[in-house]
DNA sequence: GACAAATTCAAACACGCGTTTAAAACTCAT
DNA sequence: ATGAGTTTTAAACGCGTGTTTGAATTTGTC
């Protein structure tokens, strides 16, 4: 009656975390394509040639089991693409150029995107409970790299919520691909966004955002010298037509 | 035993609509709120004051209410804040910032991101069968009414490739904020991102995106010019360690 | 008011789900 | 070889799901 059921500990070296393994394999291919809800313990077990207990009796519940693919494909991903720490130096602009490529490599690369970055962006929009222990090891420490170097890209006089609209920018274009894939294989069945082509997405997503960045930057120089901006005073809307 | 189930024509105009209506409102909320696959027909006709049956005898089944509804909210949304149709002459800078604004107010605005907004979102990472459609009668003509202005803005020498990445530019600054929207609630506790300053981000995104075109346009003009680009030239990313 | 059609209702059906159970099979130091 | 401990197994449990059913009720028309 008491299994002492290793849950907790993976110390265990015995053959046993043959199965451990097998199920770890499957369930992330199962929860990345059909998400968390959607996928089934059966299912799961089937692909891993183990009995429908076995995740009960390896991980407590389906939602642990969740719990710790979600974290092991992180821990992957960031392996084989680790946000980029740059020897001091290093101009901002080459900076984020290698932040975007580490950041679409790893929801993009071929080796990811089946797995991670599916599960990245089910969990942004549809999240588990697992999120939060994504956000805290994985989001945050990315999202404060780029702001870093976004901060030495515009100059230290830039506030907080400028930052902060940059920084959506630069990560908005990136996961665009990870979000809208179905639609963009509808919009453009014959131009493959998913892989090949990363170097040339990083090298337009780097380029269109320096560009913003500088625009921004001559915006508010503008600005500042002049009471007048450019362009589109501070106005509301002309509202839209009815 | 034959009912001879009202499922297609809506022209009877009898009071029997009233539950029609009260399905079609409770599972707009239901669908926004947890999706397709999650939502119970037995939540949506409690929400709705209804019998479990009602929604089979009066949609056929639970996939068709789902593509009713998200048709609909579709419709109200295009209603609300169309795609603009500009007076032919004004500018394609302003009539990006029209694009914009509309596309924010579409998936982001008080009354639309609680229902349209999240049922697109949702729809795109996780598609069900009515995306097709969806594509077809709003996200198409969208894309091409963005095309046209971006055709504008960078002069009729830029290839199809250039467009679509720019196109991707913008539309994935835009809908970050529609699919992001629990990170960015858990990375930026006490910064709504969700209402009010819609026109703040209006401007940001096409005053980014302005400076993103003309840097693109200046840069290809520089390449035109010089054998050799500015910087950054054609090779291989210095691989990330390891 | 009566009658046929349309609509609502409570109940049940059939199925798939995550999980539990207790026995069987296996492992391995002694 | 033995036997305690670990892992696997087939079967079942309990529950929630979308849907169906046939009777009850309401509606519209003459």
């Amino acid at each position: 009656m008491d299994h002492s059921s290793p849950h907790a500990g993976s110390g265990a070296t015995s053959a046993h975390d043959a199965t451990r393994r097998a199920l770890l394999n499957a369930a992330a291919d199962v929860f990345a394509e059909v998400g968390f809800r959607q996928a089934t313990v059966r299912d799961i077990c089937s692909r891993a040639g183990a009995n429908v207990a076995a995740v009960n009796y390896h991980f407590g519940d389906k939602e642990s089991l969740y719990g710790e693919v979600l974290a092991e494909q992180n821990r992957i991903a960031l392996e084989l693409h680790p946000v980029p720490t740059p020897k001091p130096g290093t101009p901002p602009e080459l900076r984020l150029e290698e932040f975007v490529r580490s950041f679409l490599q790893r929801v993009l690369s071929e080796e990811l995107s089946a797995r991670h970055g599916r599960m990245m962006a089910r969990e942004m929009v549809e999240p588990t409970r697992a999120l939060d222990r994504l956000v805290a090891e994985s989001i945050r420490p990315t999202s404060a790299a780029l702001f870093e170097i976004l901060r030495d890209l515009v100059g230290p006089r830039a506030s907080n919520d400028s930052l902060r609209l940059l920084g959506m920018s630069v990560v908005g274009q990136i996961l665009f691909y990870c979000h809208c894939q179905p639609v963009l294989q509808r919009l453009f069945p014959d131009t493959p966004f998913n892989s090949g082509q990363l170097e040339q997405l990083t090298r337009h997503i780097t380029d269109f955002s320096l560009a913003g960045v500088r625009g921004l930057k001559a915006e508010k120089a503008d600005e500042s010298r002049t009471t007048r901006p450019k362009r589109s005073p501070r106005r509301q809307p002309t509202r839209s037509r009815r």
